[in-house]
DNA sequence: ACCTAATTGCAATATTGTTGCATTTATTCC
DNA sequence: GGAATAAATGCAACAATATTGCAATTAGGT
């Protein structure tokens, strides 16, 4: 919860500010990948207005410090829920509800990295999300429009 | 070469304009990932003037037709070099000369689903980049700036 | 050479992202 | 609790990127 981020951002002399917790909130809240202006709108709508100019400063901080994640497909920004740990975060993305899940796997990586140093190409990181549907969405009506 | 590329684009009913054939020539001599200003702004330095809004419509139809790929990690467009792979194709990036290498492997996919499967989540496809030295860069001085 | 649908260019607009600087705010120390 | 102060935010202006409708042009078929 918002809790640890405040926690992770004092620990490394970084302010808890009130900008910062409302994106956190909203981050953890909606479980999606949402762009600086969404942001921005959802937290007008409560009332809480911000500049957006702070928001992709704010959202810039938390992916340098992992707090959160840029997309890759989409580009919008979700919440890391593996704080903790070390190596390559990666994503499924449900193409039905929208859910993201974030996940990390050893075996992936080093299954990617022998691939690669056979190419000869010397690996170090990996970018990657699957996309399909989560267990809720599976074998249910389609839910997103686009 | 380009000439693949026009029978692609012929043999789905598109036309095979000039504006198009210039901009598969960029993306075949650069193998860098490119913007639609930055293919724009090649071409307008070799006396070849497109509108920007052409460009845009172009790489949007070359992907489509998966003549090009549009890069996760930087959003810039690269021209397929995987013409007639089914399945997912993913690339390795170098991050000193910027180059990239497309690759597909139907192992990589394999592992993947498993692991998703066992998480729940049915996958439709993935999306990868390696990040990493290429085999020229690996144990020569950086050359990119950023 | 002509016809016609497809494509492009243009102009206007919308959206997204960045910068410098004045003002405000969270933390430290008393 | 009340300063002091460095960090963070808001504001304004601007820059870059992307989209739309419509008129002009062009590629491919006859
Ligand atoms: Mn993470
Ligand atoms: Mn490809
Ligand atoms: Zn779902
Ligand atoms: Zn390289």
């Amino acid at each position: 919860m918002v809790q640890n981020s405040v926690r992770t951002l004092q620990a490394q002399g970084y302010k808890a500010t009130k900008p910062r917790k409302l994106v956190l909130e909203v981050l953890e809240e909606i479980e999606r990948p949402l762009s600086p202006y969404d942001i921005q709108g959802i937290l007008h709508a409560r009332g809480k207005h911000l500049n957006h100019v702070t928001v992709y400063r704010i959202l810039d901080l938390f992916c340098r410090l992992n707090l959160a994640h840029k997309m890759l497909s989409s580009g919008g920004f979700v919440k890391c829920s593996l704080d903790a740990v070390e190596g390559c975060h990666r994503f499924m993305v449900c193409q039905d509800c929208g859910a993201i899940q974030e996940f990390a796997d050893e075996g992936l990586c080093q299954g990617e990295n022998r691939f690669a140093r056979n190419l000869g190409f010397h690996t170090e990181h990996h970018l990657s999300e699957f996309a399909g549907l989560c267990s809720r969405c599976y074998g249910r009506q389609p839910q997103l429009t686009e």
